[in-house]
DNA sequence: TCACATGTGAAAGATATTTTCAACCCCGGG
DNA sequence: CCCGGGGTTGAAAATATCTTTCACATGTGA
């Protein structure tokens, strides 16, 4: 089952720290210690030998080889390059590195500062992660649907509406789905042509997975918006989008940036599908366009 | 005569094509075709190994080795590190000009860069523009609030949930309106000392301005979240937090953005009402992380 | 044409990487 | 509390890769 995402992943360009963090949780410790050194000093890392790199971390050769393997690799040879290539990235780059936790006492402003540069790094860690061909199958899929579902409770939730709302202004029959009950009654109403699309940062949401599972049982063609990759969710899912996962603290929960890279997930997955259905999104989006500005007062200004 | 070259060379950063035209006539025949394919392609040669490079050029292993230490480095597996790290620079250099518009026919990667640095810039703006005072006043009068009322509709509404619900968790007494009706019926309940909130990004939007100006008028302080710091809606509003209005394309509705901006915000809002009812808002957040956890599968790796 | 110097690659030798496999550790059940 | 059993781990064997050696080829000037 797993191998399914060693496979599929590319050899993975610079997004190493995210990669690590979204894998981490499904990683064992001694795995987790060379990741983290990997991911804490890749220069120095490069410089290593497998050898090396496993008494500097304590650990045997093995798990090293190992952790390259799960960490998108055929061999540590190939991470050891794309360590190269990151260090000499990291060079040129420069990192500003204003990563410092939001504190309890921290003036207004530099929350600001923070929460825009975290969401920032959200944003670059959930673009260099995603895998554009599994987000194409979804796109191809989407585009042709009979009808898509979207499932997706709690801070999800939300995601899951703004998308099926962006897919009905173009058009298509989408319906984001929050009661897990009525998501199940209306899941085995799909079939083969039909899209169910799950929203799960977990992975592992229980009331989500069951309306996925169903669809998949009815030939739907299934969709996993989630953070581990390796969740139960991914089982039922025909196609896999991770969103990535940011270090969370006290006052930042999980859900925040989550959220963010779910909707940038959601956002391509939408324009996707609109590149497809050009045809008929573009007069769709100018109609609606057209009538919200009637809502408003006609005087603007 | 060679070893001065070699000897004072350091590892050599990134000018290797430079380093090859000038150690070129001091190279015999085979050495230059090595030479010649590695800075040619580095990308391509890095993923080669001696046998396999020595192959392509034509030569024998020992001749690349040969090569490798003319050009400055201890063996072939040093130089092959620096082509790889000279292989992600060249990749780097090539931005895929995010600048320009989403159009049509965009090949799917292409969107996902595009839309990414986009909502960068979007948060960048927001985080620019925003007022701290605004946001200060906004957030003092939020934690202090008997209860606080959101207003938004259409895809503000979404914002509005977003945040009372994460004003619900951390324990004060929130609700998100999308039923206009509702939302004026409730806003007559409001008194001195309640907050009113309304999301909008025309800052005309008469659905969300009418229970706002009924709950101003009712004596409670009101927020405007708005992208037009000058639109009817801040008439009602003690407060006026702006949001940065991106360009919009054809295929990237203009909620696109301003829900990133609007959400960016709205965090900032929560996060500074967090940090001031931290005595209460820290337990409340480890609860409802305790509760939602026992919703998970408990075999979570 | 021959002695000599230099360039070259095959193969041996040294390292590094990958695989195998048995010991180990933790966890849940009896 | 003890005892499997499944998963994790590292030592060492097996393999691949890199480096060195060395004998041969090639060309050059007397």
């Amino acid at each position: 089952m797993k191998e399914i995402f060693s496979g599929d992943s590319p050899p993975a360009p610079a997004a190493l720290a995210a990669k690590v963090r979204t894998l981490a949780p499904s990683m064992t410790r001694s795995m987790q210690l060379v990741a983290e050194a990997v991911a804490g000093d890749p220069a120095g890392c490069a410089a290593l030998t497998v050898t090396g790199l496993a008494e500097r971390t304590g650990t045997s050769e093995a798990t090293v080889v190992r952790t390259a393997r799960l960490l998108g690799y055929p061999g540590y040879r190939d991470l050891r390059l794309a360590l190269a290539g990151l260090a000499a990235h990291q060079e040129s780059g420069r990192a500003p590195a204003v990563t410092a936790d939001i504190a309890v006492d921290d003036p207004i402003a530099d929350v600001v500062a923070k929460l825009a540069y975290d969401e920032q790094q959200t944003l670059a860690d959930t673009a260099a992660g995603l895998d554009t061909v599994q987000l194409g199958a979804a796109v191809a899929a989407a585009s042709t649907a009979r009808r898509i579902d979207v499932y997706g409770v709690g801070a999800s939730s939300l995601v899951g509406q703004d998308l099926a709302q962006k897919l009905l202004r173009i058009g298509l029959i989408a319906h984001a789905h929050t009661d897990p009950h009525l998501a199940v009654t209306n899941a085995v109403q799909l079939r083969s042509g039909d899209v169910a699309i799950a929203i799960t940062h977990s992975g592992s949401t229980g009331d989500v997975i069951e309306p996925l599972r169903v669809a998949f049982d009815h030939g739907a063609t299934t969709i996993a918006i989630t953070g581990r990759p390796d969740g139960p969710v991914t089982q039922y899912a025909d196609h896999v989008l991770t969103t990535s996962t940011a270090r969370e603290s006290e006052l930042r929960p999980a859900a925040m940036s989550s959220r963010t890279s779910q909707l940038l997930v959601v956002d391509c997955l939408f324009i996707g599908v609109a590149q497809r259905t050009y045809e008929t999104a573009a007069p769709a989006l100018a109609a609606s366009y057209e009538a919200l500005a009637h809502r408003h007062n006609p005087r603007t200004r």
